[in-house]
DNA sequence: GTCTATAACGTGATAGAC
DNA sequence: GTCTATCACGTTATAGAC
């Protein structure tokens, strides 16, 4: 793996952080070159376009996802413990920065973000259902989930519950995430 | 109820019409001006600042689901006929204009948003939770419902669902927002 | 290959005409 | 009371210097 320039990658890590802080439309190439000390225009060398910069925010968030589903696999393949470090991802997010699912802020900015950014975020959608579904079908299998119907129903839920429960807490605080957080273990028969 | 004048209900109504497609830094008092036949600042006349227009926007989806929740009620006050009545809204809304939940869009943006907004969001999310916990509540007492804990947090679990559930929808497609509808009926013990 | 100077335009907002 | 002409600034993007 080359080693890229220094600049771009702190491009687009600032960038990250300003999308999921504020939305596609809510930060500007401004909040990315001042703090980073170069010009405006320098960020549209290393990205041509914001629907460029757009592309690479998302496939830096499939990247995080793909390592910390790995993670989550290797500390314990058990499927029960898998969820919750999910659930402990989310949760530590929102109380330390604040953060919300990229695919909610997404979905909200979807009608004006450039095309390109589109086939991009449905890969993201489909690679995270695919991991939660393989997890939850795993558990339900080894007689430690229960729930009815398809083991992708349940993920396209939980992961809904998850993205909503945190946008719910930005306006009206963290214990309505904690509540969310509870009620999903409680709907797969968790203590 | 006096009739204020018909320019600005034109305007709140196609200011929530764009916000909710896209986003509260997605669209501008041109788009709202243009249409409407007006010059940029006849806006600002009737709602002086953009944080002024979005209260104005918030306040009216509070009205809305007043009045949606009061319809529900009417048409039967059958706890399984009104959370089917709500669940039927979000998809029609869905389908029909490609519509998601306002509060899911309010907290993407929450950290750009004006400040005098935030009060009034806190409103929306209560009554909205409020309401959906009363139905829960009744239906499990009649039983009607299964579900463990509390109403209040399972309401914020089936609010999430739908709220997330849509903008995967946007995302991935309608089909995923039926598999969440799906489940949560599942979830809940209803066929 | 990397970045600066500058452009062309859109933004929310003010002052003042009718 | 309602709206128009205009502003000061921020926006993404291009052309060209080093």
């Amino acid at each position: 793996m080359a080693k890229r320039s220094n600049t771009r990658s702190h491009i687009v890590r600032m960038a990250t952080d300003l999308y999921v802080d504020r939305g596609f439309n809510g930060f500007s190439y401004q909040d990315i070159s001042g703090p980073l000390g170069v010009k405006n225009a320098a960020i549209h060398y290393h990205y041509a376009t914001k629907g460029d910069l757009g592309v690479a925010i998302i496939d830096r968030y499939r990247e995080i996802l793909r390592k910390r589903t790995g993670d989550f696999m290797e500390h314990g393949s058990d499927p029960v413990g898998q969820l919750d470090a999910y659930l402990r991802f989310i949760r530590d997010g929102y109380v330390k920065d604040g953060s919300i699912c990229p695919m909610g802020i997404l979905a909200a900015d979807y009608h004006t973000v450039p095309e390109q950014m589109r086939p991009h975020a449905e890969l993201l959608v489909h690679e995270m259902l695919a991991w939660l579904t393989r997890v939850l079908e795993e558990g339900r299998n080894q007689g430690l989930f229960f729930f009815n119907g398809p083991a992708g129903a349940k993920a396209a839920v939980v992961k809904s519950c998850l993205q909503g429960g945190a946008q719910l807490a930005r306006i009206s605080g963290v214990k309505v995430l904690d509540q969310v957080i509870e009620q999903v273990r409680r709907d797969l028969g968790l203590g």
